[in-house]
DNA sequence: ACGCTAATGGAACAGGAATCCCGTTAATGA
DNA sequence: TCATTAACGGGATTCCTGTTCCATTAGCGT
């Protein structure tokens, strides 16, 4: 027989809290489960037990960020929606809290299959309370039919992620509203049209290498960008 | 006296060889320096003292990595270079050596200086490389004057690591192209262009709340995209 | 060739994180 | 209110990572 209420539950939200603390003081690095009990003044061992590693505690403290996330706003614009998009976007990563949860939580999903699934259920409830935006704009015949909604949202947080991982550069609302105006030129511009036979173009590589499998080392040279 | 010469730098190859392998087989959490010192049948003490941290140890691979780098390929069209762009972009993340290698290195970024400092540089040096593709397609007219090279590059490069990141999802290279051509379009509609005075519309958000400062938590609620 | 010494590697040592054991506390239902 | 037992908490224990010490190896200059 499980017991969520009373104790249980108040013991999830110390260890909770504290884990964000414990994870902006000294980072994703330093993160120690017996230190995080300590700062939720709960023993050890029961948060060993219920949770078991950083990783699943991260991801649990996702799950519980989810269940506080707030609606989209809702002008008529598609600009003005997407750029309220980014700016939530960029607030939120620029934010020294929150920011510091989601490059752990990142991290986390990339060594932890359930702090991945958490990440992974997060991501998509989000896109979806932010599609409609894009599904209201083609109705509206701003945006091309067969326009992907979630293809257009994800292209408006992408280049923040990007940014904000790969160069050192702060993360600022003219970048957050740069982002939102290149997603919503490429919408209008029908490049998150659902793949459409004969798109020209799409078979007329002849400078990409065959590059047949992945998995063959054949050459040793690297190169992402 | 500095001697870089002959064990040395062997020691070093088989090193930064062996934690290439174990990251693949383990995984970045599973990383253990006394490990990838059995597998280079090197001595613990001479990893531990020349690397230091397992951090340390991958921005060594990622300067490694980045020596070995390809020169971008060179067709005479915008669409053609952005393609072959995003294509080596998303061939390397889905290479099951190279892609845990990325992803392991962007996770030691976060927490360690050294390594954000390598990675830095390292997609510092990828844009420029690439970035004359679009320089020259300004130079022919195929974009308006103005537009940031390095941006249209990571413009096309962004979506495929945010879907690498925040899905389960593959990456094929329908993605690939995907993300091609709508960093393409976003540029010719000049959402690249360096910021300009009286751009209409960035001056009129309405619906987007004050958000003076990041710092503030006058709410609780979370929310990134 | 030879000597100097940077660099390595084995082994012992230390520190701390994760686990186990078991008594205690407090939610739950009758 | 009371019995039951899920869940917690402190302490001992184990395991393992990272450090230190010192003997050995092998670049490098002469």
């Amino acid at each position: 027989m499980q017991r969520p209420g009373g104790r249980t539950a108040r013991v999830r939200t110390a260890v909770l809290k504290a884990a964000e603390d414990a994870l902006v003081e000294v980072g994703f690095a330093g993160l120690d489960l017996g230190d995080i009990a300590r700062r939720a003044e709960v023993g050890r061992t029961t948060v060993y037990r219920r949770w078991g590693s950083v990783a699943a505690l991260l991801a649990d403290v996702l799950a519980d960020m989810a269940e506080q996330s707030l609606p989209r706003t809702r002008t008529g614009s598609l600009r003005e929606d997407l750029r309220a998009c980014a700016r939530l976007t960029q607030r939120t990563l620029a934010h020294p809290r929150q920011g510091a949860l989601f490059r752990a939580v990142l991290l986390a999903a990339t060594c932890d299959a359930s702090a991945a699934e958490a990440l992974h259920r997060f991501y998509r409830v989000r896109v979806d309370e932010w599609a409609p935006c894009v599904t209201e704009a083609v109705d509206r015949g701003d945006l091309p039919p067969g326009t992907d909604p979630a293809e257009v949202i994800r292209a408006v947080s992408a280049p923040l992620y990007y940014r904000m991982l790969t160069t050192p550069d702060p993360l600022d609302e003219p970048t957050a509203d740069r982002a939102a105006t290149a997603a919503e030129a490429a919408a209008r511009a029908g490049a998150f049209r659902a793949a459409q036979a004969g798109d020209p173009g799409t078979d007329t590589y002849g400078t990409v290498p065959p590059s047949t499998s992945t998995t063959g080392s054949r050459r040793t040279g690297r190169e992402p960008r």
